[in-house]
DNA sequence: ACCATAGGTAGGGGACTTCCTACGCGTCAA
DNA sequence: TTGACGCGTAGGAAGTCCCCTACCTATGGT
């Protein structure tokens, strides 16, 4: 996979964006963040949805890369898997400048000259 | 807003991350980005859906915060507004470190000494 | 006043999301 | 080997997303 089509990189990035827009999948990243690895039902414990329901967040989860799967006897430890976050990271880039000129008071001045340096 | 409820921030989240769940908005946002700021039928120009799709496609970003538009005569003009993507990349922070210890190889380490420095 | 241009909104169709309950499969313990 | 446990999948309901065509408003040119 050292090289993709453009519409491939289009459909992992949206993959991975959605998987990330929604508040039970963010916080099970920050519960194997901040606890390690842990099983299903650990995880199912901190929230008000039933367990079938968490197994298919974990499933986009899985399908975006974001997290692993170990099984452990009849458990399934789940584990972390940053580095698609590293991607993200990587489209943010380009537009770090945008904002820290923002937050400095003098954005409009790129917005007058564009392109110059695209 | 200095405090936000902690749904508030869950909703506001969801909002800005599905809006990049998207290759075309986030075309969109490049293209505001290298090329400043634009009328919708320049944007439109890039893409091989009709306009209103693209209007639609604008009034999410426009809800996201991620462009704001400025009326010019019959024309809107639309900009790039980057501030939502530094809560993107706060967001991402905590994350970072489990990554650069992946690509160093040693990624394991915390995996089995979790929450001691939680 | 008239018409063309710029762009948003209404409404609808098809696919996908997110929850549920019911159930199936594999593993450990008696 | 029988049962309980851990977890995934099937299937369905309700809502949302993303595209379309049709239509509306507002501005500018003649």
């Amino acid at each position: 996979m050292v090289t993709r089509s453009a519409r491939d990189q289009d459909r992992d990035q949206d993959q991975l964006f959605a998987a990330l827009a929604n508040a039970t999948r963010r916080e099970v990243l920050r519960l194997l963040r901040d606890r390690g690895p842990q099983p299903v039902q650990a995880l199912a414990d901190h929230f008000a949805m039933r367990r079938p329901s968490l197994s298919e967040h974990l499933k986009v989860l899985r399908e975006a890369g974001l997290v692993s799967e170990e099984r452990r006897g009849r458990q399934r430890i789940y584990r972390l898997e940053a580095a698609p976050l590293a991607e993200v990271q990587d489209w943010l880039h380009p537009y770090e400048r945008f904002w820290r000129e923002k937050l400095k008071g003098l954005g409009d001045l790129l917005d007058r000259m564009p392109e110059d340096e695209a």
